[in-house]
DNA sequence: CACAACAGTTGTGTGCTAACAATGGTTACT
DNA sequence: AGTAACCATTGTTAGCACACAACTGTTGTG
């Protein structure tokens, strides 16, 4: 793909990795906040746009079924999520989340949309700019 | 700082995030190019511009000091590392990378600073901007 | 009906991360 | 010399993140 990237590009990545990895405490943040592990976070993100098979649910996070079943279970003991049987397919299980659940993943989605502080040293018209131009880059290729 | 980071902010945040969370890939490709956990590989990175102490060395990846101790023995068994008594303090020990842990350091570091491939779709001169911008942003909250 | 394909579960096992208390050796202070 | 502070280690414990094989039940197909 890339022949030669540019001394610049290296320059906006190591920049975007200072900004974006204090991911450390992020994650620490969401895990105190919603009182599950990341992963676990993780998944009720992926339900919080409507109910998703169990199957469907472990391709999204790139997880094996049986680890998705333990987690699944996990968050079933603590509330956050139910399971029904699909109304079309009696071994699939729909899994959707409580409104518990929902709004533990809201907690979770707000605290990572959250801009990196760094970002308030620039200014508006300096961010429309970096957020035209990053968004260009990042376009489309799939989350 | 931030009253309230603007709509751009939290644009050019979530663009980041895009680009940057190859992470979970980048993580798997650190392991296997290093064979070493991710977490070793980041002891190794803090190790290559010299030696540390263990206390140091514990205090800038956040570790306790008894996990660190374990760590360590990992990559000395390994091969990657030494320790030796501080020539100033006899209680201290200094941790040090041997040449196939320096070897091991660098290729994490390259792996990580290579940019992310949406990147390649800006301009050099749009790169030069990001770059300029984003250096601003994230100055010196430190690594 | 028989049989393959599929959905999810159970059970087992491994490695990483990370915290805690307790210990022993070393240094610095008084 | 006595003691408090410090450095690292040992040992223990726990949870999380996976992976794999084997299994039950369900669906669709010939």
């Amino acid at each position: 793909m890339s022949d030669h990237p540019s001394h610049d590009a290296y320059r906006a990545h190591a920049a975007m990795q200072k900004l974006v990895l204090h991911q450390r405490d992020i994650r620490r943040s969401v895990e105190d906040a919603t009182g599950v592990s990341f992963g676990r976070a993780r998944a009720l993100r992926r339900l919080v746009r409507g109910p998703l098979r169990m199957s469907e649910l472990a391709a999204r996070l790139g997880w094996d079924k049986p680890y998705t079943t333990n987690v699944v279970d996990d968050l079933e003991e603590r509330g956050l999520v139910t399971r029904s049987v699909a109304p079309d397919d009696r071994r699939a299980k729909m899994v959707e989340l409580t409104a518990e659940g929902h709004a533990a993943a809201v907690t979770a989605i707000r605290i990572l949309a959250e801009p990196a502080p760094g970002l308030s040293r620039l200014s508006d018209e300096e961010l429309a700019v970096v957020a035209e131009l990053l968004e260009k880059a990042s376009a489309e290729s799939e989350c």
